[in-house]
RNA sequence: GGCGGCGUAGCCAAGUGGUAAGGCACGGGCCUGCAAAGCCCUGAUCAUCGGUUCGAAUCCGAUCGCCGCCUCCA
């Protein structure tokens, strides 16, 4: 330990990592909005999250993990005006909020459980902690950090002065200043909602009580109150997509140390860059999604997305095309297959000789989670006769508990063969013709086959066939 | 308009001052009667121009191109 370091959002910089209490690291990652299934861009932050945590348990860190699931208050627009994310899929599919809620939430653990992400300690709803957020939401107003006006109630960024501080922002200069009038009675255009009224004569699907009226709480308030909660008022890591800092991490960051009077009230902030698919970004709002399940249709294994996350830095922009998954899925495979056959090795390792693969491993990921680099580590391994097999089966072993791509357990992948009474008995009579020592009948067999667009392949079983 | 990032071999992608990791594809070889699989070998001076330096992909400036955030977004 001790020569971690990490890049942190908010000093710009890769700072060395202590956590707050030694040997224990709190980790909040800010998980969906569960109004609709997540793509592979979301899929990412998971990932992300997934590597930190999975390094720093094999630094022999005691983690918390929370990822908290928003099921209410996440509107439309940011403007704080605009419809809520979950009461329009609800009304559009004619379901109660909660089942759209229980739904979505269910189809993303089995997405982050396919890619082998590890279960969070905690996995909060914002629907389940409405008390905790009114509760913040009394504490800001007793501070004196919010004003009420018609549509809710709104923390007052001049309260704040550090408010600009996490994302670099620059107030005065962004086009948004244009929309001071969108929300009537906003003082300035960052000023958030912490709590939304209930519209006259509308019944919302979700809706509380509170001491300002009945309503709904804000988006950005649910992160603050359920870290708080699991893990307490000031905790080491918070991590999530580098689109949040402007906004929702901004406004998470001046409610919380203005309740909880904690600075800074996270100590790393962790941002992953956004799945570059060339061109059209992706994203719910535009409606190209790739979903992980998209690319089990296309005969993906997940853990071959797991590898291609891994295959570049979580901060760098990583395009995303058909072609370059295609590389990583072969690349997968053949990590796969070599670690089947290594899990057969009978013969101890050598520590001494693993000892320098173990050590550039580690300081790849100790330089803010260098993924390739640790992964380059893998294939050198792998390669040539430097190590027994011994010691390439211990180091992958070893390095999977970090990469997580469960190559001790994975199976190599088996060929389907294929059955058919006709093109068995032509094998037979290939067979018969080698044994005789006739290849060109044998090869003629093949080409004809191979027309119909079939392929014979001679294992130590003999020989099999399938389709292209 | 403000803020930020990127441009490295066909593709994906490390590398932030000392003569360019890794994966995939391609090509060559070994193996195989042939083929498949497997194994081995093989390729780039780093968008362009200029500057700083003994020395730059790496620092500075300019230009071109691409992308993200500021508006739902991971």
């Amino acid at each position: 330990m001790g020569d971690i370091r990490f890049y942190n959002t908010r000093t710009r910089s890769k700072e060395g990592f202590e956590p707050i209490r030694a040997g224990e690291v709190g980790i909040y990652t800010c998980g969906p909005t569960v109004y609709g299934p997540s793509h592979i861009g979301n899929l990412r932050s998971q990932l992300m999250a997934d590597l930190l945590k999975r390094f720093l348990l094999s630094e022999g860190f005691d983690v918390t993990h929370v990822i908290n699931i928003t099921d209410v208050g996440h509107l439309v627009s940011d403007a704080d005006d605009g419809d809520d994310k979950m009461e329009l899929a609800a009304r559009k599919a004619g379901e109660t909020a909660e089942a759209i809620a229980e739904r979505y939430t269910e189809l993303w653990r089995q997405d982050r459980a396919q890619v082998n992400c590890l279960g969070p300690e905690q996995n909060p709803r914002a629907t389940d902690h409405i008390a905790e957020q009114i509760e913040l939401g009394q504490r800001l107003e007793a501070g004196g950090f919010l004003y009420r006006i018609g549509d809710g109630l709104y923390f007052d960024i001049t309260r704040f002065p550090r408010y600009a501080e996490l994302a670099g922002l620059d107030l005065e200069g962004q086009r948004g200043a244009g929309r001071i009038d969108e929300v009537a009675g906003k003082r300035h255009p960052a000023d958030f909602a912490i709590w939304k009224f209930a519209e006259e004569g509308v019944q919302r699907l979700q809706e509380w009580d509170s001491p300002w009226g009945r309503g709904f709480p804000g988006w950005h308030l649910e992160c603050s109150a359920m870290s708080s909660r699991y893990l307490g008022e000031h905790f080491d890591i918070h991590t999530g997509g580098i689109d949040l800092a402007t906004v929702h991490h901004t406004n998470e960051v001046a409610q919380s140390e203005c309740a909880f009077g904690s600075h800074p009230w996270v100590n790393f902030w962790m941002h992953n860059e956004f799945l570059d698919f060339g061109g059209e970004k992706m994203s719910k709002s535009v409606g190209n999604v790739a979903t992980l399940s998209d690319l089990v249709d296309q005969g993906y294994d997940p853990l071959a997305f797991r590898y291609f996350f891994l295959q570049a830095h979580y901060r760098q922009q990583q395009t995303y095309n058909a072609e370059a998954m295609e590389a990583a899925a072969r690349g997968y495979r053949r990590l796969v297959s070599t670690a089947a056959r290594l899990r057969d090795v009978q013969t101890h390792g050598n520590p001494e000789a693993q000892a320098p693969y173990r050590a550039q491993f580690r300081s790849a990921l100790c330089d803010d989670l260098n993924a390739p680099r640790a992964l380059a580590v893998v294939w050198e391994v792998l390669r040539g006769d430097q190590l027994s097999e011994g010691d390439q089966r211990d180091l992958l072993w070893e390095f999977d508990r970090v990469l997580g791509l469960n190559l001790k357990e994975a199976e190599s992948p088996e060929e389907e063969w294929e059955v058919d009474p006709r093109i068995d008995g032509l094998l037979r009579d290939r067979e018969a013709a080698r044994e005789a020592r006739d290849f060109a009948t044998a090869d003629q067999i093949r080409d004809t086959l191979s027309e119909e667009g079939i392929v014979i392949v001679d294992t130590p079983a003999g020989p099999r066939w399938k389709r292209t």
